[in-house]
DNA sequence: AAGTGGTCTAGACCACGTG
DNA sequence: ACGTGGTCTAGACCACTTC
């Protein structure tokens, strides 16, 4: 044998267990809220023990797929705004306030893809896009302008929707059936453009905190780009290091 | 009984052996680098069973306090390089190409805690610290410019320590016996004062990301205070939401 | 009382690294 | 061949929620 491939790699029983069960998440077999079958249920269903369904189950509320509760049950994990602020939304107040931003929309309309977006989004430059503009408040200031794109193949029918939820995440899985289960942030200090002034308030060449966002739906397919520029006085991005 | 108290809290068994031996790396029985016993030896001498200890020590390895090697054994996370990058240190190239920047001290001196400093590290104002300032380069520029506070009283021979390294975390491991466990950062984007402007030879009101640190050791207390100023031409902060 | 997830145990066997 | 951690199983019992 000449070729470099390796060994098939050995795969533990639970991760194909877990693995089934992210499957049944993807495809809409179970939905948010759902409350799963016990452990032993789906342990005679796969035909493995209930240790291993749950070790998997375990992987998968570490991963906020799954909440579960002593004494109630297992459930498919809700795009409410406590979590989405929980786990997508690291802006707070100096004094360490949390709150999920108030959001108005300025403009949504389709386009072609331009050279950043078409990378993170793994698309055709040229390709349609929704974009949307909007400004987001937080204690009565505007502190976000945000520029999201999704591609229309995924969202075909964004334009009949009539008001954009402040809760984007929401939308994506009640309408589009999409659950957002990961986004990489990169984020730099820039000065504020006319545009951004504009929109924040503030004088143009102001430093503020610019946030590029890829999120990933729960196969791994890149869903969103989005490009936040936030004022950073009185407010501040966090991050926990462990 | 009319006080308000809830009833003691049940503490599962596994979350005991994992204080336990937590503590024996706060205490400095087990240091960096030593080969644990193996899972039964230790079931044995703690009287649990061997699976008990196996979740304890899980736990660690995933706060990186333990690296888990099949085949080897369990040994005592080392303040190497590779793992405070990986885990300490969110700054990388565009091309996300990660790199340990390279050190150059500037100043090393005692003084009085300022208000920033001694509300993080739970001093008194006035307290003695140590403040170093060094800048820091990554591919052959200046790209961070930033302060250190320590307290002097958990870092009193610091004066006799004639180079300081690069990795100052292996300094606090080796000579100090204090490992990191966890840091809180709080980010901003700020315009660079005259101070950082020259020393990362960029203008005046530049922008640049200024992070706040709060680094604590194992038992959970406050160890270091740092204030770091980042270019962002070329460079960004790193940050991953699942 | 019944049903759920959470803990703890015991044992068998597998995969990996080293000698 | 041996010792390590990793997986898988089976069963008992505990804690929590709901009815």
């Amino acid at each position: 044998m000449t070729d470099g491939e390796k060994a098939p790699a050995f795969r533990p029983l639970y991760q194909q267990v877990r693995e089934t069960l992210v499957r049944r998440l993807i495809d809409g077999v179970w939905t948010p809220g759902l409350m799963l079958p016990s452990e032993f249920q789906i342990a005679a269903d796969l035909g493995v023990s209930q240790g291993t369904v749950r070790k998997a189950l375990d992987a998968m509320a570490a991963e906020h797929l799954l909440i579960r509760r002593q004494g109630r049950g297992t459930f498919v994990a809700l795009p409410e705004e406590g979590r989405i602020l929980f786990q997508f939304f690291r802006l707070a107040a100096d004094d360490d306030t949390r709150l999920f931003p108030d959001s108005q929309v300025l403009t949504r309309a389709r386009g072609r893809a331009d050279g950043a977006a078409a990378k993170a989004l793994q698309l055709d430059r040229n390709d349609a896009v929704w974009r949307i503009d909007r400004v987001r408040h937080l204690g009565g200031r505007a502190v976000i302008a945000e520029q999201i794109t999704l591609p229309v193949t995924k969202f075909s029918s964004l334009g009949e929707i009539r008001d954009l939820p402040n809760n984007v995440y929401a939308l994506y899985s009640e309408v589009f059936s999409i659950t957002i289960g990961r986004a990489l942030e990169r984020l730099k200090a820039t000065a504020a453009d006319a545009t951004t002034a504009t929109r924040l308030n503030c004088q143009p060449g102001h430093p503020v905190l610019s946030i590029e966002r890829v999120a990933f739906a729960l196969d791994g397919s890149p869903i969103e780009w989005r490009l936040s520029r936030c004022l950073t006085d009185g407010f501040h991005y966090q991050s926990d290091l462990r």
